[in-house]
This record gives structure tokens, sequence and C-alpha cells, in this order.
DNA sequence: CTATAACTCTCAA
DNA sequence: CTAACGTTGAGAGTTATAG
């Protein structure tokens, strides 16, 4: 029987800004999306100002004004290097870890009640916050669901969790009349479109959920839903993911800095992210088998025309070449341009990916151009490996991308740039 | 008609 | 000065299509 510990560093891109200047201590802080769009963390003082998550930053900015709040593009050098830390912390604690997300990891603890889990989770909590000063919560169940949700009632003190909570232990009524206290919506994959139809059903809670028929559920909603309800009932149907498989599909997308009116800004644009995914393929060995290009004016704006358009073209054979896929990527974009528009957004996917090794050739490859074309790319990679992403580039990328996304208020790489590196002014 | 492909919807961080 | 709203990936379910 598997005993999961859900690690979950709190408002975490907001605590990693924080944590490099010490001026900031009590200051509310925001971490804003790509182009400085929307308010993707917030620190505590901010949560208490009752500013909601996903806001557009230009909508609060007066009252952000007024409250002091110091907001930042988000930096994600800074987030992947502070979040390998934390998990070379939590990985001492347990040999059986998944990386679930930049700021969560799933332990598998069991085996480790000796001392009791509460207490073990509290010296995970003790040390990831002496050695890093990030402020971690740690959830304890059977299930990877309870787990969650056990780090809920973590973050909200329920229960007087203080940091950690164990449903391990905890008496079967406690739990439910904690359980009856939470949303139904804060269980691990009901979401924004199933809360309001279950609570039309009469479950608000999650204990409501948790004792709901499984047959009626199963065929009002989805075998998904059955397994979550398993999971609330203590059945673990979710086991630890400790490898990471490959891929299936591969996306870049952004949105501009200002809005793109010509096809070659466009173009431009499409290289620059077919290179990146090109690396991202490459990085895990594998070839690409279809490619999808797609631009779109913006969604939200009324007044602007809209148009939106994606094609996908099966290649004649796959491939990781970041050449060959930014020819196709033209041709696609010339078919599915259309001028008069001001564009908002421009994305690539790679898809039918599949390993590199025992590829089907096509009838008419040579084996030979394409083992050349593969350590051109290999050469292209640990050029841009050791001196920084973008140092040796397709031409077709641009020179200065006057398309770029916006990052007004990008924080020094401290962990990452020597010139981030915080220093000590004399006074 | 069936098997599969293609597309849509939902969720998560 | 004004207008301005993220990215990436997976999986299930549904619909379209080919044979």
């Amino acid at each position: 029987m598997p005993i999961f510990a859900l690690v979950d560093c709190n408002n975490f891109y907001a605590s990693c800004e924080k944590l490099f200047d010490p001026r900031l201590a009590g200051v509310p802080v925001v971490v804003l999306s790509n182009n400085d769009g929307c308010v993707v963390a917030r620190s505590a003082e901010v949560k208490a100002l009752g500013i909601p998550m996903g806001v557009p930053w230009f909508r609060i900015r007066e009252q952000a004004r007024r409250h002091g709040i110091v907001a930042f593009s988000s930096n994600y050098a800074l987030y992947a290097d502070m979040s390998n830390r934390v998990v070379e912390v939590l990985a001492q604690f347990s040999p059986d870890i998944e990386v679930y997300s930049i700021d969560e990891s799933f332990l598998d603890v069991s085996g480790f009640e000796g001392t009791g889990l509460a207490e073990y989770g509290r010296q995970i909590r003790e040390r990831v916050q002496r050695w890093l000063g990030l402020t971690v919560c740690v959830g304890i169940a059977p299930t990877k669901t309870l787990a969650k949700l056990a780090n809920h009632c973590a973050k909200k003190n329920l229960a007087g969790a203080a940091g950690v909570c164990d449903f391990t232990i905890m008496p079967p009524a406690d739990l439910d009349a904690l359980l009856t206290r939470i949303d139904v919506g804060e269980v691990w994959g009901v979401g924004r479109k199933l809360t309001p139809r279950l609570q039309a059903m009469g479950i608000g809670t999650v204990r409501d959920l948790r004792d709901a028929d499984a047959e009626t559920l199963r065929s009002r909603f989805s075998v998904v839903l059955e397994r979550t309800l398993r999971e609330l009932r203590g059945t673990s149907c979710l086991a630890l993911e400790e490898v990471v498989p490959d891929k299936q599909q591969i996306i870049c997308s952004r949105s501009f800095g200002e809005r793109v009116h010509d096809l070659e800004a466009l173009q431009e644009a499409v290289a620059s992210y077919l290179s990146r995914a090109a690396e991202k393929l490459r990085q895990q060995g594998s070839l690409a088998g279809a490619l999808t290009v797609y631009i779109r004016t913006s969604p939200f704006n009324p007044s602007e025309p809209r148009y939106q358009k994606a094609v996908t073209v099966p290649l004649p054979e796959a491939t990781a070449d970041s050449r060959l896929l930014a020819r196709w990527g033209r041709r696609i974009l010339k078919q599915i341009y259309r001028p008069g528009f001001a564009y908002q957004k421009a994305g690539v996917m790679l898809s039918d990916i599949r390993p590199r090794l025992r590829n089907q050739l096509s009838l008419f490859s040579s084996s030979r151009a394409t083992r050349a074309n593969g350590r051109l790319m290999q050469a292209l990679d640990q050029i841009n490996a050791r001196w920084g992403r973008g140092t040796l580039r397709l031409a077709a990328e641009g020179l200065d991308k006057e398309w770029q996304m916006k990052r007004g208020h990008l924080s020094p790489g401290y962990t990452t740039e020597w010139a981030g590196l915080p220093t000590v002014k004399a006074r």
C-alpha cells in the first residue's frame, strides 16, 4: 500500500522573486504571465487584498499602484533553477519521487512511518525552509487525490494543520467533518465545468462527492470522475510516475508584444518557434512526422476583425532538423496568411512524434545526408548549450524581433547570470 | 457497419 | 497617449471518414 506525500511550494513564483530582495519582505508581489498579460502568481499580501488569480494586469494596474504592489515579468530561468534545488532537497526524503510540476512533487513515503508521517512532513518543510528560504506545505494520504486535498488543508490551515496535514492517522469522523467543509471544486480533476454540474446534482462538498453513487457518476460523467471517486474513498488508482515519458506533441506559441500585420514578421516568429520546438524534439531523441502552424487575431477585442487558421501537414519523412521544419513552416504560413488583420499570436506544433532510432525511412531518402544533418543539429545544440540559447540560430528567425513579447518587469537572473548576482552597496 | 482518424472538450500548473 | 487578456500537454469522448 503506497502512502503519498504531496509537497507544494507556497506562492512559488512570487516567493522566488522575494527571495533575492529583502526589501520585498511584507510587500505585495505579483508575477505576470508571458507578455506581462495576466497575474499568474500572488504573494500572501496580494491574496489578502482579494486580487484574483488570472486577472489581466491592465485591469488591476491602478489598484496595484494604490496598494504598492510590485509586479514581475515571469522569469522561468529563475523559477526552474529554484525548482531543481527544491527537488534535490526532497529527494533526500524518499527515493521515489515524481516531479509533478515546477512547484509540486509527490513522494512515496510508505516505510517512513517510524516517527510518524506528520513529523516526517515537518522535517521536509523545515529543511526546505532552512536551506532555500522557500515555504512548502505537505499533504499526506493513501492516494494522490487525497494527498492533494490534504495539501489544500495544510495550506488553508484547516484542522490545525500548520503546513502539514496527514490524513492517514485522522479518525474517520474527523475526516468526514473536514471533507464536509471543502467545496467539491477543490478536488483534483474537478474544474470549471464539472463544478456547477455536480452542484446542480446536490454535490457541493468533497464529502458529497466521495459518498455519491459511482454508477450514476460513471454514466452521467466519465471514467475519469469515477477514478477520482475511488481515490477519494482511499483506493489508489493513480501511481507514482517517476520516469517522464517522451512528449507526444511539442508546442511553441507566444502572444506578440505588439500586433503584427505583415507576413515577414510572422515568418520570423514561426521560424523562431520552430527552432525552439525542434530543439526540444532533439533533446528527447525524437523525430516529428507532422507539423502544424497557426496564427490568430485577438479573441478578446470585439472591434478587431477576427481571423484564425491552423494547418497541419504530414511530413514526407519524419525529421528533427530545424531548417527542414522551418522550410515547411514557411510554406504553411504563406498558405494561411491573410493580409489586413492585426495578428496577436502565432504558434507551431510538432506531432506524430517517434523515436529517432529505427525510424522508417522513405523510399527516396539518403541516410548519409540525414546523418550529416543530424550532426549539424548536434553541433548547433552543443554551441547553444555552451554559450546560451539563441547564440547560433536560423537566419529566418530575424534579428530585431520586434514582435517579441513584452517583459517590462523582469528581475535580474539572480541564479543564472553573473550580472544578476545581488550586490551589497556600501553606505 | 466497424475501425480508426480527426477533432473537441476538459483539466492542470 | 491608449490599449491592453498565458503556455503547454494529456486523455477521454465524440464525430467524421475510409474501407
